[in-house]
DNA sequence: TGGCCTTTGAAGCCC
DNA sequence: GGGCTTCAAAGGCCA
């Protein structure tokens, strides 16, 4: 049995580490009272792990007998350890209690979880189009890197506050209230750690391993299992539309079996083998359950861009919230540990085909942990050090009510010469207020331009207390921004300066 | 056609 | 034990 790790930031890149929140006054108090995952320090994260991990620890010392799942799992209730009594589970496919999404899935259920009947009347986040998502980096004059172009440590979310959501509400048809989204879960129900009563019957015995039925249908239907074919992504796009991640006609256990019997046999029984995937962890369950959120509201389907939405919908989350998707990961880990005991993550890791992983760390990887690399980001407060100065002001965006419907953005600056709000900036800062209040952008902007080669711009927007005046414009978006000369050997480093928009 | 991108977390390996 | 690497999902993008 693998050990439980409790170690916390994967990626290891310090510069990212601290993904904090640049929190304006403005934004009062709410974000103090806001229990949110970038609060929760590590131990704090370690804890909800852990108490999970415990738990599973100690239901397998009250249970002698580990041989079919369905007997394994409790019908009874242990508490958990954060007090909470009952599961509170309402699962992505709509089960009212604890199966695990992929597991779900392999029942057939709808994989994506819908807070009442009716979807549309699930009100989104008051964030929901809001254009960075939508701008289009060759229109705009963004570099790859900056398709997506959030700062790691800056979440929209939060900065965005209430009055942006009333922007938001009053610009757009939206019925949408920024309310519900992120609770997907009644937040206050507690949690019941233990697999809940109908659980095993959701994996009904034909459908669980057992030491008296084959476990054919099993692992046929497990989501864990994909064919070990080149085309396994492929057969991961599969699932997600036919719920089937679990491939069926698979074997593991067969097909190992028959293979022992015959060495030459191996080779294409090993290509036959079918790959057993790793247990989904809380974060990827989470991503499997609001990916298709997230595209329906923000109209994307680059996953590069919903992950980068959904990683800070993941760290907005509350700690209630995020506890029930580690719990659900430790469910997904437990019952894959228990269909397939001979598996080692270790079996994927030597695929071999994989990706050749970018070793020389120039190329690849994550560019803008990169970007805030090379160019020195205060790690504090996101901006680029020598750019903190350099605070501009979009005094107006306001509707044109010329019948054009469009919108205009003023800007002022009091950074530096050379260093001001530049015209390239509020071109592409006008999708983003645009998606913002909604309407299409039709003009913009007054402010004086400067140099971008060899320069980038570091661009961060503030919503101000009062941000509609009820008029139809917004006053107050404050826009930082610097065209910053890079030094000969920043040069040197930054074939493609990068560009960043705060939200 | 297959790898990359992008996110977080889990797990294995190496030192 | 810390650091590093890979893999989970997902779909557009690109060489």
């Amino acid at each position: 049995m693998p050990h439980t790790h409790t170690r916390h930031g994967s990626s290891g890149d310090d510069l990212c580490s601290t993904d904090e929140v640049k929190i304006f006054k403005d934004e009062g108090d709410r974000e103090d009272d806001k229990i949110s995952s970038e609060n929760l320090l590590v131990e704090e994260k370690s804890s909800l792990i852990d108490l999970t991990e415990s738990e599973e620890k100690s239901q397998k010392v009250a249970r002698p007998d580990h041989s079919p799942v369905f007997n394994k799992l409790d019908t009874h209730t242990t508490s958990f350890n954060m007090g909470y009594l009952v599961s509170p589970y309402s699962y992505a496919n709509g089960a009212a209690n604890g199966l695990p999404v992929t597991m779900a899935n392999k029942i057939g259920l709808p994989p994506f979880f819908c807070h009442n009947a009716d979807p549309l009347a699930t009100p989104p986040p008051a964030h929901c189009g809001i254009p960075p998502y939508q701008l289009d980096p060759k229109a705009i004059g963004l570099t790859r890197p900056a398709l997506y172009p959030f700062a790691a440590g800056q979440y929209a979310y939060p900065m965005l506050g209430s009055e942006m959501s009333q922007v938001a509400s009053w610009h757009t048809p939206s019925v949408y209230s920024a309310s519900s989204f992120r609770t997907p879960y009644p937040s206050s129900l507690p949690i019941n750690t233990t697999l809940p009563s109908d659980f095993p019957f959701r994996f009904s015995p034909s459908l669980l391993p057992s030491v008296h039925a084959t476990s054919h249908h099993v692992l046929n239907s497990h989501s864990a299992i994909v064919a070990s074919s080149s085309k396994q992504d492929c057969g991961s796009h599969q699932d997600s539309t036919t719920n089937n991640r679990y491939p069926r006609n698979l074997d593991t256990k067969n097909t190992s079996s028959n293979q022992s019997n015959d060495s030459s046999k191996d080779i294409s029984n090993d290509k036959k083998k079918p790959h057993i995937k790793k247990p989904l962890n809380a974060f990827m369950l989470y991503m499997k359950e609001m990916r298709a959120k997230v595209v329906a509201e923000c109209t994307l389907k680059e996953s590069a861009a919903i992950n980068q939405i959904l990683g800070r919908r993941w760290h907005a989350l509350g700690r209630e919230e995020q506890a029930k998707y580690y719990e659900l990961a430790r469910r997904e880990r437990q019952l894959h540990m228990q269909m397939y005991p001979d598996w080692s993550s270790r079996t994927n890791a030597s695929r071999g085909k994989k990706r050749k992983r970018k070793q020389d760390t120039n190329e690849g990887g994550n560019n803008m942990k990169k970007c805030r690399a090379r160019f020195g980001l205060d790690q504090q407060n996101q901006w680029c050090k020598p750019c903190s100065p350099n605070l501009g002001t979009i005094s107006t965006v306001s509707n044109n009510n010329n019948g054009g419907g469009g919108m205009s953005i003023t800007t002022s600056s009091n950074s530096s010469p050379g260093a001001g709000v530049g015209v390239g900036v509020v071109n592409m800062l006008a999708p983003i207020v645009s998606g913002i209040v909604g309407g299409a952008i039709s003009s913009s902007s007054s402010s004086s331009s400067s140099s971008t080669s060899s320069s980038h711009t570091h661009v961060q927007l503030m919503m101000a207390p009062n941000g509609s005046n009820g008029n139809g414009s917004i006053n107050g978006i404050q826009v930082a921004a610097c065209s910053q000369q890079l030094s000969p050997q920043q040069q040197a480093q930054a074939q493609a300066p990068p560009t960043y928009v705060n939200l």
